[in-house]
DNA sequence: CGCCATATGCCGGTCGCCGATATATGTGAG
DNA sequence: CTCACATATATCGGCGACCGGCATATGGCG
């Protein structure tokens, strides 16, 4: 799983959101690094659909635009859960390597 | 950055490494899930050394048989470091989201 | 002698992401 | 009133990382 689907369901972790708002969401999370370009977030969102981790909760009309809510599935839950933990340990692994080179000043800060 | 690349950098993070052993690394810090293809292996090395994260450090012959020694050079530890104190803090939040869900159930165990 | 581990390398295909473009409405500036 | 901008969704071509398969070569074991 790349970064930007990570962002994304993170993004739809606690709560339902629309695709533009997600947008938003993505660049809060990410500290403004990570910008979703449309092609990228309908992509992934399509994607996503099709693998079963994220649906379209409700469709509303708000101010007259149309919006599509979408909500985290069950295994959108697992594999979020699953993925984190990985890349959490994964990184604890890295930094325990990188403090075992000589001289090492962590980047962390 | 992806994992594949990631993973790698991690196996070069304590000591130099060639390619082989590197393949053998990466499976053992990911528990099996990830079996790095010689196509990906060597591919990302090239394209990690074009990128001044890795270089070769030394060429050395054992059994008759040619190793190339691969070594994090600078950017590479500083790259390293990055990653992964983004990622851990992408987890972190993603984890914190996830257990504002009602129900929530931790798959961390 | 064949098989497996060691060891490196290339090539075609797939797929997620990027960049651009299109469309449409509401709001605020000029 | 009009133009620009934020909101909002969607499609398309192209690129690049990764995968799977193939090729090549040596040393050790049965």
């Amino acid at each position: 799983m790349q970064e930007p689907t990570l962002l994304l369901l993170t993004a739809l972790a606690d709560e339902p959101r629309h695709g533009y708002a997600l947008m938003r969401e993505v660049a809060e999370i990410s500290d403004g690094r990570v910008r979703l370009r449309t092609g990228t977030l309908y992509g992934a969102l399509e994607r996503l659909q099709r693998e079963g981790m994220v649906r379209v909760e409700r469709e509303e009309v708000v101010d007259g635009r149309a919006r599509k809510v979408y909500a985290l599935a069950e295994p959108g839950v697992t594999a979020l859960a699953e993925e984190t933990a990985r890349l959490r340990a994964l990184a604890v692994e890295a930094e325990r390597r990188l403090a075992l080179r000589p001289g090492f000043r962590g980047a962390t800060a």
